[in-house]
DNA sequence: AAACTGACTAATA
DNA sequence: CTATTAGCCAGTT
């Protein structure tokens, strides 16, 4: 049951475009998983090593890098998404008015 | 089994 | 704009 949806979240968050970021609730609600986005930073702390998940495009709604805060992993999720062509502003976050993944684009 | 925790969000002050 | 609160639910203790 809860497995189908980390593998579920897993999927979607391979969906992510290149050079787009996709907010924790935008992702829960595309796994089936609507209001609930700690499970998906749950599945991302989880996470198998072995995946190939671009876990860098996943930020929080206010645009910005979330993560344990152990060191020197924000920044280099930072500069994996810089290197993706995603820009930071002065505090460090994401301008998701230009690089949030809109995944209903085609359904639109 | 009950309480606590957490890679969150949205609403309020 | 930032700070606080409540809602949410699986996993951990």
């Amino acid at each position: 049951m809860s497995k189908e949806v980390y593998k579920t979240i897993y999927s979607v968050i391979h969906q992510i475009p290149k050079g787009r970021v996709a907010t924790y609730g935008q992702i829960a609600k595309l796994a089936g998983i609507p209001q609930q986005p700690r499970r998906v930073g749950y599945a991302l702390r989880i996470l198998p090593e072995g995946e190939k998940v671009p876990w860098h495009r996943v930020v929080n709604a206010q645009g910005k890098i979330s993560m344990r805060w152990e060191l020197g992993c924000v920044d280099l999720q930072r500069v994996l998404l810089e290197k993706e062509g995603i820009v930071f502003d002065n505090d460090g976050r994401i301008i998701l008015k230009n690089f949030l993944w809109k995944a209903d684009d085609f359904t639109r």
